[in-house]
This record gives structure tokens, sequence and C-alpha cells, in this order.
DNA sequence: CTGAAAGCGCTAACAA
DNA sequence: TTGTTAGCGCTTTCAG
């Protein structure tokens, strides 16, 4: 820099003002410093700037796993909004393990970071103690709302609430829930969130609930998926429809129901939850609950760097982004 | 830190020594500095230790599109070889955009990252100028091989010779390929590279080539695939197998088929590549080519932690993964 | 083995 | 409007 401004004939801080695009500068010093710039190459030192500035112009974005596609799109989508505002953003997948995510968390204390997005899968309540701090956060999901940050919620009860009321209307009694969790002490989980709404709505219309119906998965990948189903029906469990509480699962599901015979949606109805893009091109293709993705990343990337500009954490505080059920092939209106 | 080394009554230096593990440290000091950091909750501040050592740890990944389920495998990898040594990622998607790929290399000028991976897409040849520089580099995949920095290479060619060898042997006579690219100025792509397999492996088996069923895509997701088909189908192009150029494709081509009528192995069979997790569990399965991700991971950290550690780039070279075809149900071994 | 001190390159008062 | 200057918090010689 002070070769710049050595060039240019002119103060340093003349050509920090320029970077800075302060304002109250000539425009024949502007042009002078932009010159020099060019001539000598010259490319400001990020370390420097930011031990100075106290600003690294890097998001922190925390998710469980990028190989679950909702993850990865999600991702993409942050990625996005944040080069918009003009931030970086350094990824870290938990890969579903506690430690590290609150490793992750952390490491926040040496500021390599200005902020932090955080989906949080395996943290538990009492963990919340890890999140104090004054550096803006950003919570996404349901879950921990112990904290004292913005949350970005996605409908995740009213989702699958909506999901099974569609299911119902077309005449399923026996919708199996695929990826089904159950009350953990206190805790909350996108599972549990969902199984509840769907709960919910089956209550809302009248309709029993049986919890052999209620079907948990180790993980939530097609795996999974194919897997539920294969036991279900080796045990002779009847449903005339399905409702995996994810799009992965979905895919495993319709595979699953395929190998052995069934038809979707005439023999059994499947919705998914998550709207990944390929659910469309699915045979049959999936109806799903979109949680409109792009609408989270905007609130959550917006909500962090308003904080930065403000220097600090805002308070607890709610926004939900919105959802919609996306009828296809796999159950379509009735 | 000089609140530690006054808690600690020791000086800076022997407080950055501990933190640095240097030897030579009376084991009484260091018990007396860790209990100091410890009470008083003291984290480094990375930007001043990166300012002075010039060292961020962290590694830039510029991949094309996080939504494509191989990047984003891919980057999972990345990210958890990244961190076996010590190293956060900055991710870049470059969403299909050159100018968007050449600001993310340019952006290296500023030491943001100790290093960059790089998967190249829209670069072009008379690009490379901007990868001009001593910061350690490495590049993926099979383009550009104007760059003076080890690349790790997928076996594009062999891979897709394979997948055709397979089909050949299988009894197909008529292979259409779904995002085949030609010969376009002198540039190298993964499409470029994998329909030059693939036509190699017809040459080596003395099949004469039909270019009618040379079928280029928009992009390559899985939306293309099933307009592929859709079209092929449309104008009557007969075919008896589809290598499709990747698994996203490929998924989109067993819709597209599977909406015609079309029995997939039976009528047609369908190879994809890529190997991407979700493939063994479309219905039916697909057959594919692996390109051995997390090896291509592991190659690519590995050489950019060497080369951040040897303080510069490391000269060209190559390195190939490795690749192995997965026999599925959308055709099964013969 | 430990401590003192000189910057790394930049930004932001403050002065002019 | 532009210039001077004091650090940001750490690492790293170099002395002791």
């Amino acid at each position: 820099m002070a070769d710049v401004a050595r060039d240019a004939g002119v103060s340093v801080a003349s050509v920090s003002n320029y970077l800075n695009k302060r304002p109250y500068m000539s425009a024949d010093m502007a042009r002078r410093v932009a010159a020099s710039i060019e001539r000598l190459g010259y490319q400001v030192n990020s370390s420097a700037r930011t031990l100075r500035s106290g600003r690294t112009g890097l998001i922190k974005l925390m998710i469980p796993d990028l190989r679950q596609p909702y993850f990865s799109e999600l991702a993409e989508d942050v990625l996005d909004r944040a080069r918009a505002h003009g931030y970086g953003v350094i990824v870290e997948s938990t890969t579903n393990s506690r430690e590290r995510e609150l490793d992750g968390i952390r490491a926040m204390g040496t500021n390599m970071a200005d902020g932090l997005i955080l989906s949080p899968l395996l943290m538990r309540s009492d963990d919340v103690a890890v999140l104090d701090g004054d550096y803006p956060l950003v919570m996404l999901g349901e879950r921990l709302f112990g904290v004292d940050a913005p949350h970005v919620i996605i409908g995740n009860r009213s989702g699958a609430a909506d999901a099974t009321a569609h299911l119902l209307a077309a005449g399923a009694t026996r919708i199996m829930v695929v990826g089904a969790a159950l009350e953990e002490r206190g805790e909350t989980s996108s599972g549990l969130l969902r199984t509840r709404g769907h709960l919910e709505a089956l209550r809302a219309h009248g309709v029993a609930s049986d919890l052999d119906l209620l079907v948990g998965t180790e993980g939530w990948g097609s795996r999974d998926g194919a897997l539920a189903v294969e036991r279900a029906l080796n045990r002779g469990l009847r449903f005339d429809a399905v409702l995996a509480l994810n799009d992965a699962l979905a895919w495993g599901v319709l595979r699953g129901l395929r190998e052995h015979g069934v038809d979707v949606p005439g023999d059994v109805r499947v919705v998914g939850f998550d709207d990944v893009s390929e659910s469309s091109y699915m045979s049959p293709s999936l109806t799903t609950v979109d949680p409109n993705r792009p609408e989270v990343a905007r609130l959550a990337v917006e909500s962090i760097v308003r904080q930065i500009e403000a220097g600090g954490r805002a308070p607890a505080m709610r926004v939900e982004a919105g959802h919609a059920l996306r009828t296809r092939e796999s159950s379509p209106a009735s």
C-alpha cells in the first residue's frame, strides 16, 4: 500500500480511503490512486485489514451434512446470498457429530468469521451455553429455542400437517411415517416436529393414529427409506400412504415399494419433505413439501449481515420462510 | 494474550511458545500458562496470527455448483480431509459463470486462503494466466493442462470407455450418449473426455459410431436427461443403451424412459457416471462409473497441504484417482 | 529456557 | 479534502 501511495504521490491514508470508497475525495486523486493500483497490480492484504478492522468478510455456515441434498442446496443458496452482500462463506459440515458441532461453535471465539449461521442437529439444550457470546448468530430450523438469537424457522409442523391432510383428502386411512421421531427428553428436532405436525393433522381430521405406523430410521438417506419399507412389508404392516420426512427417505421408499411390486400412487401414495430439485425427476415424480429454501437462505444471510453491520448479536426472534405442498405423480391432487 | 502472560507471570513470548507447541519449555511454565488460559478463557485471535504468520489455516475450494450431487459429495470429502489436517475450507461455487470463476481466482491475491483447490468448468485456455502466482494450487479434473501446478485427474476417458465396453459386451449395438460434447476450439471438458473415451471404446470393438447418437444437453441435471430422452424418442431415434455422462443425467434418463413405457434394462440399458450415493437407490438402481471421489479429495488436500507447508506452488504433475464400474440393475453384468 | 521488542499491512482518529 | 500516526494481537528474532 505504501508503494501505491508513493507511486501516486499521496499518503497511505488516501489510498485506504479510496479502497474503502470513503467520501470526500477529489476525482483527480481517485484517478491517480486507481492508476497506481492498476499499474502495480496491488491487492489488499485481507489479514491486515481484518486485524485492524475486526472484520473478516466471512460468514461461517455450519450444517450437519453436505451430502444431504437439502443441505447442499441450502448451502448453495447461502453462498449465493452471501456473495450478493460481499461475503465469503466458510462451510463446516458437522457430519452428525455433536463434538464437532460444539467445536465449530467454540471456534467462533477466534474471530475467524464475522458471524455464524447454524443449523444444529445434535446439540442438546444443555449445550446452548457454548453459543453465549456477542457475535452475530442465526439459528436455522426449529431447534434450540433457548438461544437468544434470531431463528429462521421452516414450517416443519405445518408442512407435515398439510402433507397429511392432503393424503387424508385423497382417501388414505393408514399413513406410514418414515423417519418418525418421538419425544426425547425435551429436545426438538425436525423429525419430531414433522411427526408432531402429522399427528396433529390426524387428530384434526378425526383419524385415529397407530403407533405402529410411526417408523423410525437410523439416518435420513435413501438407504434408510428403502430399508424401512422393506421391513414394514416383511412384517406385514398395512398402509396405503407413506409420509417420508425428507425427500431422500422418500426416494428410498419409492424404490422399496417398486421392488415389492407395490404401485405408486395406485396402491400406496407417497409424499416427501424438502422439495429437493431431483424429486421432480424421480419416477414417479415426488409430491413433497417445499420449505422455500431460497427464502430461508435469504432471511438468514440478511439477518447475519444486519447483525454484523450493527456490531453484535440481535435479540431472539423468529421469522418463518413459509412452505407449500408440491403435488406431483406420487400423490396427485385428489 | 498479554492478560494471560500477566496472570501466569510470564512473558507474552512464552505464551506464544506454549500456544505453538514449541519445544524447550519448562513443564512448570507450561502448566501455569495452561492454567491461566483456562481461567481466563483465552482464545487466540486468528487475524493477528494470520497477519504475522502469513497463514490463514483456510483452503479455498472452488467448484462449479454445489447442487450437483457430485460436487456436494466431493466438497464434503474435501471438508473432511481438510479438517483432518487442521484446515478450514472456504467454499465458492462459481455457479457456472466464467467471470465468477476468474474473480474467485483473482481473490487469491488477497491472502484470504493459504491455497486453492480448483475444479474449473468454464475457464478457457487463454484464461490460465490468472492462475499465475506462487500460492499453492491443485487443479481437479482433466482440464487446463497448461497450468503449472499439480493436477488430480479422474478417469474420464477410461471410465467412459469401460462403461461402453460393458454395454457392448451386454449386446448393445446402438448406444445413445446423453450429455455428449464434441471438440470445441481446443478446450477439454469432462463431457468431451468422456465422449472421447466412449468413441475410443466403440472403435476398439469395431463398432461404427453414429453421430445421431451423441446427444448434447444444456446442463447436466436430471431435467436435461429427461428432456434428452423425450426428444430422442419423439424423433424416432433408435437405441438399445444409454450412456449418460453423469448420474444426475442418468436419473432423468431413467425417468424419461419409464414415462414412455421403455423397460430398463429389458429394452434399454442405462449407465451413468459419478456413482453419486443416491444412484444405488434409484429404481432400477444405476450402473455407473465410480471415479473414487474420496481418493480425489484426499489427493487434492494432501497436495495442497504439502505445498502450504513447503511455502509455495509445486510443479505440474498428474495423479490419477482410479475408477471402477459399479454394476447394478440398470445394466447388470452380462 | 525465557523475555524484550520489532514489526506484519492496514484503518481510523485526528490534525492540517 | 488530504496527511500523520498510533495501534489491532500476534510471532519471531535476538539477548540474556
